[in-house]
DNA sequence: CTGAATATCTATCAAGTGATAGAGTTTCTG
DNA sequence: CAGAAACTCTATCACTTGATAGATATTCAG
């Protein structure tokens, strides 16, 4: 009777593995995984060929379209791994910024979290090697929307511009939605983006061989400064 | 005889068209070339196919192969077509922007000039009809390495920041190659990128439908607040 | 230990892809 | 008006790709 695990596996014609009673191809599904989430960080749908995933993860052509139905629904399946991972990364993170939204703080007190909240960011895309891995995918997905784009926005994007935006707005004492504080923010969120998704061109811009701590702390650095900058604009 | 135009045709084993003495079917390949542009702002490399092309182009299949040798020698027309139309749009504007740097302009001079560009910049980015077309071919290819990453490299994204930088460092009153002064200039214009690039993902976050020249004076306006927010750093 | 559910494999398919061969058609030079 | 060069087309190839069929192996509850 296999039982699908999560969410309806898209045509769910083929509802298979991981049911309830037993399993252990959970192992095989995972080896899948993260092959795709590798070839799918490297290329594009289109570019990437399941022959080479299943070669990846050791598995025949087929055991793909066993766990996942079909090519898509890998797909799918790596944009909400990296949700869920990605979870797991900045819990601690996440905990220290979304609770201040709570809280009454304003004017400085959202500064210094504003820049805490940057700082991890930062120390996450930049530092982690996970992300180094998700971020091409992600940032593909994003800017021209496939089919994982609405599990993405809503779970990484969509938190995270709100989280600033709204830090942002309370520097300025400005309610939550200012639509000021939403463009500062993308500025503020699109610029450290310069140091992962363009990494490339960052590191040939700044003649740098590879972002570590170091280069990571100018950066932070320029974006603290950017932060400190930031005073109530003139007009809405 | 036919030699080849420009640059060396891939292959050059078949130089094809566009020759010296008589030519009409220059008229053909402008429309396979601007139907390639836009399937390549529109989808990667692999994702489009030479087919569809052709059939947007009115021509058969054979007749890209005639002009451009083969996929990628078209791909890299585009690229080059790219930088020769985008120095057309920009002349104003960069004439405009390139004269200070060999003038002593520096502190608010070159701050006055930094909005100025960045306004030009912004105008042709979101304002242009062309840059729509070309900015998602431009990113997709600068974002991860293609064919034509040198190309746009060298032409297009290595003067925009150079020129941004020294703007910068001239403001700071520093060498036109200080390393802060390329952070900040990448921090600019990713941000800027946020509304072209980065498009869909703003129009969501901002509640718009459409960037028009009313929502582009807002975020020229917010970054006309940090530009005016650009103080020497602390330290370097 | 047995048998049903699960897991995985070896072909094999049908569609689509980039590219070539080679024959016609048009266009301009002399 | 030749006739050579440039242009464009109709097949057709060789190959890749995602997916399925159907057989086989593995696993675990009882």
């Amino acid at each position: 009777m296999s039982r699908k695990t999560s969410a309806l596996r898209k045509k769910a014609k083929v509802p298979a593995a991981v049911s309830a009673g037993y399993r252990k191809g959970e192992e095989t599904r995972q080896r899948i995984l993260d092959a795709a989430l590798k070839a799918f960080g490297a290329a594009s749908f289109k570019a990437v060929t399941t022959r080479r995933i299943s070669e990846a993860a050791d598995v025949s052509l087929p055991t793909l379209q066993y766990y996942f139905g079909d090519k898509e629904g890998l797909y799918r399946a790596c944009a909400e791994t990296i949700v869920e991972r990605y979870r797991g990364h900045m819990a601690m993170a996440g905990t220290r910024a979304a609770a201040p939204l709570k809280t009454r703080c304003v004017g400085e007190a959202a500064r210094a979290q504003l820049k805490a909240v940057i700082e991890a960011l930062g120390g996450f895309l930049v530092g982690s090697k996970e992300a180094q891995l998700w971020t091409p995918f992600v940032h593909r997905e994003l800017r021209d929307p496939g089919p994982a784009f609405e599990i993405l926005y809503e779970n990484l994007w969509r938190p995270g511009v709100e989280l600033i935006a709204r830090l942002i707005a309370r520097i300025w004492d400005r309610p939550d939605d200012d639509p000021d504080a939403r463009i500062r923010a993308l500025l503020l969120i699109f610029g450290l983006l310069a140091f992962q998704p363009g990494r490339s061109l960052s590191l040939r811009t700044m003649r740098w061989s590879s972002i570590g701590p170091e280069e990571l702390a100018k950066v932070l650095s320029s974006l603290d400064a950017q932060i400190d900058a930031i005073a109530a604009p003139v007009s809405t």
